[in-house]
DNA sequence: TCATTTCTTTGTTGATCGACAAAGAAATAT
DNA sequence: ATATTTCTTTGTCGATCAACAAAGAAATGA
């Protein structure tokens, strides 16, 4: 296992980590192979060894994002005592992310390939699907509420999970505008004090 | 007033409006010259002749867009007869738009310029800006709605006016992923449900 | 020691980026 | 009719993009 040839200059992990951090802080289509460099450390020609390609550094960088902050989340959810405990923690998990003072602000998944992949529909779906995904758990702790009974049945789960996952994304716009984690607490805020009209209530809530 | 030289050989109002919607499609960094000459249908310089540049023709192409749906939002808010008809139907005035096939999906305010912007800060704060009006909006309509008695007295208006600004934010990233007008309409009902808890209740939300 | 393997450095590739210069085309003013 | 003005077309500019080729450097195995 232990390799032949000169073996590598520098932590594949470190590096990264570090082109994650670029990535999140300018995007997809805003890092060039320049900024990678600069802040991997390393030349392009040891990017395209280490990694394939731009977009293959991409994508394991979305995947080490998820496995960072979506475990935690995620674990939160499962390990909670009732839906509402659950979603509104994950909530909480990635307020503390997104606003972290020693990362860019906002969520990676959200907002680093929304425009300006128009012509690279793979990469749009792929992290697409990652928002899905977020959204999918939201509806399952909401099912697993249901079966517990701390969430009324009949609650409409596609839309509430579809709610709170709106407040999420808007969450990471809202940090990319400056946010501080105390202004985002008071959106989780407002979100929670929402709870027992959407999934206590077995009655869908009127429109007006 | 009339010319005195060759006349232009294109409507200045259409080509903005065809720039208008590939960067909304596509977003600012995401769209090139080439894009914009090809939908506007004239050569670049008649870009730069009329519009001065990419970034100041997207400027204005952002000033076209809030014409078009913020003032219609923002009459919305101001013949609505309470807080909660004017925010909730500013919201829907935003699904139509977002959701409306004509267009592309989701909010150009919102999507065309959150990342890839790094290193012109001016243009960020440009759309950051706009982003801040359309919560501040909120915030003046609650506090009239404080004065006329709709909205209980002690509610804090900067927390609602944050909370249904991130839910239309967050709805914008939900159209780009598909989200049909009916999964908006059902967003809207779970925020709108939220109201009595945030905006008649004196208390402030507990968060557990 | 020396051949082999792998990584790093350096330089370059063709394409595309935003922007503009120069020249030709089409209108008005005199 | 002719000069003037303005627009459009064409071509090109230097910079930068992602990607890779070639050669030098540093490790291992025999």
């Amino acid at each position: 296992m232990a390799g032949r040839g000169r073996p590598r200059g520098f932590d594949r992990d470190t590096a990264l980590r570090q082109a994650m951090v670029t990535f999140w802080e300018r995007g997809y289509e805003g890092t060039s192979m320049t900024d990678l460099t600069t802040a991997m450390g390393i030349a392009s020609a040891s990017v395209y060894a280490c990694f394939g390609s731009k977009e293959e550094l991409f994508r394991e960088a979305v995947e080490l994002y998820g496995a960072m902050e979506g475990d935690k989340a995620l674990r939160c959810l499962e390990t909670s005592l009732t839906a509402r405990e659950g979603i509104i923690g994950a909530l909480q998990v990635n307020a503390d992310r997104f606003a972290d003072p020693a990362t860019p602000p906002g969520c990676m998944v959200a907002l680093s390939a929304l425009t300006g992949t128009t012509d690279n529909p793979e990469l749009r779906d792929f992290l697409a699907g990652r928002r899905a995904l977020v959204q999918q758990s939201f509806r399952e702790r909401l099912e697993r509420g249901i079966g517990e009974g701390d969430v009324q049945d009949g609650t409409d789960v596609d839309a509430v999970a579809g709610f709170y996952a709106t407040v999420l994304q808007g969450m990471a716009i809202q940090s990319r505008d400056g946010a501080t984690r105390a202004r985002l607490e008071a959106v989780i805020a407002c979100a929670a004090a929402a709870w027992d009209s959407l999934a206590r209530g077995p009655e869908r809530p009127a429109l007006r």
